[in-house]
RNA sequence: GCUCCGAUGGUGUAGUCCGGUUAAGCAUUUCGCCCUCUCAAGGCGACGAUCCCGGGUUCAAAUCCCGGUCGGAGCACCA
């Protein structure tokens, strides 16, 4: 051995070849452009059951997306299950639209949950567990006031609620009776006051909330927390691997303490860090003021990172699902570029999208000595996607930025058409006069687009570029880009991917606009 | 403050558990060339990482150990 190992390397590779020559074949190719999620552990196909626990209290964005890509993608990876379960146990925050604006988004993303259930069916259920560890020893009511509660877990003491739980066992049927209102009573778990862990230091499991739930009404009061709900549910629901965001990762000691008092299955727990873009927070305390000050349109805005905002930026599910695969399951803590995700999105919409012309602050360019001529148009260069007329008479339109790189004598191409050469232009007075030269396609010169005078529309692309530059917000987050298209857009529906030739990927917004995509 | 977690090219990651098939794979970005009546897509190629730093163990370390640095998270009657 000794020998072995102290001879060079490429002396130990031609020893291995001739002793045990399949060894070093064993490695398997990559596939480009495919990403796939790391195994899981202690995971059985057939068996794997994860689990999508959104809190219907705002519209999903790119984070919820992430989470939800990656349960159903393992589910799918098992031959396992998928369960939507809505987390609604804080009727101070939950609305009936956001169940619905969830179950849109995941929709959208063609993710079809095999289960969809809420935390809030299980209510009772939970309240006979929060019952069994009160029973047990483990849990207590706690009568103090937040601050005092705040300023002994801070210290790692008990209170005195806590020292006397095993002899005033009363308080514990009288929370559950309704007897306690808001703020006056709280069910914590006996965990370990001083604990390194802080989140062990007798956590709330329950508290008294008396607001009206979407589902549930005004029947409850006494709501389970997050820390005692989330273990309850996924272990009842036969969740086999539950993932979370890694700021939960504290959190795990408790939930496997919880379940093992109560002796209940402990699922397998990971986490993730959350996805966010560069410049693009998602979080409802930086979004919502731009929303009421009106600075953006509302939830849908396309420079937002919500789903809504996303799909109408013209983003597509699958884009978004691969890009979420080529991030993994990483605990490090980083905000990619959106333009990874646009790549991917590039190469999906790129066979869909047709071609188009369109220009932006228009120079009227008037053609001598040509005839009406009617030109077709192919849809797509290299895709059977159909054709189009387009009929020009002697004027048509450039955009201002191709036509300030004109001199005069200039031989230009415009694509499709024919070639020309100019002989005026005015930039300031938007006009130009040009002759017809030849229809001979030469290499050399530059080839801009162009819409006919006989066949065009006022047109207007928006721009979403940056919502905020570092911690402010963007006043010129969306570009206005005015001008004119050829009136085919007027017949394509919404939602409609096309690429507007040299310009980029927009997505039909309607009659008289498109919202740009990206490059 | 205390506790936990992370650190691989410009960017996002694979590899780290079980040290040697790889002085580092993939994607993206940038730049060339080919293709193309688009500044798109496609094809080919190039640039780019002494794997946070310092020390140790070992014939051999991105991978193991110790000590730092920087970044993030938790410490709610939110999830």
């Amino acid at each position: 051995m000794e020998q072995i190992n102290s001879l060079p390397i490429e002396r130990q590779r031609e020893l291995l070849l001739q002793k045990c020559p399949t060894y070093l074949e064993t490695k398997k190719a990559v596939e480009k452009n495919e990403f796939h999620l790391p195994p899981l552990l202690n995971a059985k196909h057939g068996k794997v059951v994860t689990r999508f626990p959104p809190e219907p209290n705002g519209y999903p964005h790119i984070g919820h997306a992430k989470a939800a890509v990656i349960d159903e993608e393992y589910a799918k990876m098992y031959a396992g299950k998928l369960i939507l379960r809505f987390d609604d146990t804080n009727p101070l925050n939950e609305k009936l639209e956001y169940y619905d604006a969830i179950m849109e988004g995941l929709s959208w993303l063609n993710i079809v949950p095999d289960i969809i259930k809420n935390t809030s069916d299980d209510i009772h259920l939970l309240h006979f567990y929060g019952k069994k560890l009160i029973n047990k020893g483990n849990a207590y009511i706690c009568l103090c006031d937040q601050n005092t509660i705040h300023h002994l877990r801070s210290k790692g003491l008990p209170c005195q609620c806590r020292i006397d739980s095993d002899k005033v066992l009363e308080n514990s049927d009288k929370i559950f009776n309704g007897y306690y209102h808001q703020n006056e009573a709280i069910i914590r778990f006996k965990g370990n006051m001083n604990s390194d862990n802080t989140a062990m230091r007798d956590p709330t499991l329950f508290r008294i909330i008396e607001n009206t739930h979407p589902l549930l009404g005004d029947k409850i009061i006494l709501w389970p927390t997050y820390d005692f709900a989330a273990p309850i549910e996924d272990s009842l629901d036969g969740v086999t691997h539950a993932f979370r965001t890694k700021e939960y990762e504290l959190r795990n000691e408790l939930y496997q303490q919880i379940l093992k008092n109560l002796e209940m299955r402990i699922p397998e727990v990971l986490e993730f860090s959350r996805l966010e873009f560069e410049g693009l927070p998602v979080s409802k305390r930086k979004l919502k003021p731009l929303i009421e000050e009106k600075k953006v349109e509302g939830w849908s805005d396309p420079r937002l990172p919500t789903l809504m905002g996303m799909k109408r930026r013209g983003f597509t599910p699958e884009a978004i699902r691969r890009f979420v695969l080529s991030l993994g399951i990483t605990l490090s803590e980083t905000k990619p570029s959106i333009g990874v995700l646009e790549a991917f999105n590039r190469k999906i919409i790129d066979s869909i999208s047709k071609r188009l012309l369109f220009v932006n602050d228009p120079v009227k360019i008037t053609i001598k000595n040509v005839k009406q001529k009617e030109v077709v148009f192919k849809n797509h260069p290299s895709i059977e996607m159909g054709s189009r007329k387009i009929y020009v008479n002697n004027v048509v339109f450039i955009s201002s930025q191709d036509a300030e790189k004109l001199k005069n004598g200039m031989e230009i191409r415009l694509i499709e058409l024919y070639n020309i050469k100019v002989s005026y232009i005015d930039i300031e007075k938007k006009e130009g006069i040009v002759e017809y030269r030849d229809n001979i396609l030469k290499e050399n010169i530059p080839k801009i687009q162009w819409v006919s005078e006989e066949d065009l529309v006022k047109y207007m692309i928006l721009k979403p570029t940056k919502l905020f530059i570092g911690d402010r917000f963007n006043h010129n987050s969306l570009e206005v880009i005015e001008g004119f298209a050829e009136s085919f857009v007027t017949t394509l529906s919404t939602n409609t991917m096309v690429q507007f030739i040299r310009l980029g990927f927009c997505r039909i917004e309607d009659n008289k606009s498109a919202i740009f995509t990206h490059k």
